[in-house]
DNA sequence: GAAGCTCAGTGACTTAAATCACTCTTCTGA
DNA sequence: TCAGAAGAGTGATTTAAGTCACTGAGCTTC
């Protein structure tokens, strides 16, 4: 259960110290809260936390990344979102004080540093920017959820497919052009979650995209070919042929 | 453009002192910031303002009701989520620094207390308590929102519709059991902006829940006649009929 | 190197939902 | 009190997506 050692103090503080949420305060506030911390080991696929569990505290991405999600009844999953390096987990549930929303599991073997609610609450009172901090990174994710829920409502899957493409990119390249390529270690299921769909459809949707020369897939690498039909795709319904009789 | 005067100070802090946000502190902490706020009187309609333009500040809704959404290139909208009295509006923008993140008009004639966001970051630095309370607040939001993209995601019309009916329900009645009625006085064109479908789809799955004898409408009132089969329809799929060779 | 995985590809079929094109009610305000 | 909007109801049709049921590819690992 613990493996606390595991990690040295001074390793713990380091680290929280490059995370989004306690990234630029002095070590010498951060002492407390990483002697108070201690960190999992999480292997692939290892299920951190089950939605509706009561919830302890909130964990910290130190390394690998985490996927929260939710399911229904039929064992489909829907990814809410992913976390990195520095990304925090289940701080919905510390701040409003309920149980955690999502499920969380391992997409790589990765490190999470667990801090118990009320030391995180105590040391929010304490330190009054960080909460600011924090208040900003639950605006960004709550800006990634309502446009999830956008794109799910509004938009068809070859659209979210390609808008998907396009972030992957943007977050694994230098600069967006035609001709580069980034590695996206996903399965067809598991883009499927992200997508809202089934494996069947994320196939054919990479596929049309292959034949229409948008991109080229070598393995888990994406080449991109044309990025403007990409962004075109991501945004416009295919089908409707705009005939050009829209704009009066 | 400015109706300040509209309300008084006092009036303004009194009402302050009754949302979500500012409740609970002394009223001469709010003397500041009630001050600089000012009022907007919103009729039902009218757009507060729309997403992706640059945001000033907060809006915390005094009277009536506003909503937020998205829409696509075709016009159809996705409800975010709806704020009534003493709920925040363009929270995410202030804590972030981005644009709006969804478009927003008033459901019904409204009234909203702006606050530029240097006033509120200043404020909240100064009271770390009432940072905690908007993290609590953004929590709960996260929570909605995701639920929201999970439902759009995993479950179909009729479920969502049902869902939907209940949570309704829930707000406006106080025990929610066979018989109880309240008052949804929404269109089918808003509701079905709200279940992430069409008009005409709401009227179907209204009709279909008439006829099994669950709800019965009157007008713009909803009475519920089955509250359990309403909440079997909000989880389950109806179709696959469970033959009861699930469960080995 | 055969057995057994997981992952991907594919055709056939079904189905929920969206779209279209109207009609029919209610309101409401001129 | 009539005209015109908005809203609601309906049938017919189309279509995107989900479901089924396999077949293959590539790997591990006994």
């Amino acid at each position: 259960m613990r493996e606390d050692d595991a990690m040295s103090i001074e390793r713990r503080m380091e680290v929280l110290a490059k995370s989004a949420l306690f990234q630029d305060l002095p070590t010498h506030a951060l002492t407390d809260l990483a002697a108070r911390g201690n960190v999992r080991k999480l292997q692939q696929g290892q299920i951190l936390f089950t939605a509706n569990e009561p919830a302890k505290g909130l964990y910290v991405v130190l390394s690998g990344s985490v996927r929260a999600f939710r399911e229904n009844i039929d064992g489909r999953e829907q990814t809410i979102h992913v976390e990195r390096a520095g990304g925090l987990l289940a701080e919905v549930a510390v701040f409003d004080g309920g149980p955690y929303p999502s499920s969380t599991v391992a997409e790589e073997d990765s490190e999470v540093l667990f801090l118990a609610k009320e030391d995180v609450r105590h040391f929010l009172l304490q330190h009054p920017e960080t909460a600011l901090t924090a208040l900003a990174l639950m605006a960004r994710k709550l800006r990634s959820v309502a446009s999830l829920a956008e794109q799910l409502a509004l938009k068809d899957v070859s659209q979210r497919l390609a808008t998907l493409l396009l972030e992957e990119a943007q977050r694994n390249t230098s600069r967006l052009q035609d001709g580069v390529s980034f590695s996206l270690p996903l399965s067809h299921t598991q883009l499927a979650a992200r997508l809202g769909t089934v494996r069947e459809v994320v196939t054919r949707g990479l596929q049309k995209l292959t034949l229409q020369g948008t991109i080229e897939m070598r393995g888990h690498r994406v080449v991109m070919l044309n990025v403007k039909a990409l962004r075109a795709q991501a945004d416009t319904h295919p089908k409707p042929s705009p005939t050009a009789a829209d704009r009066q």
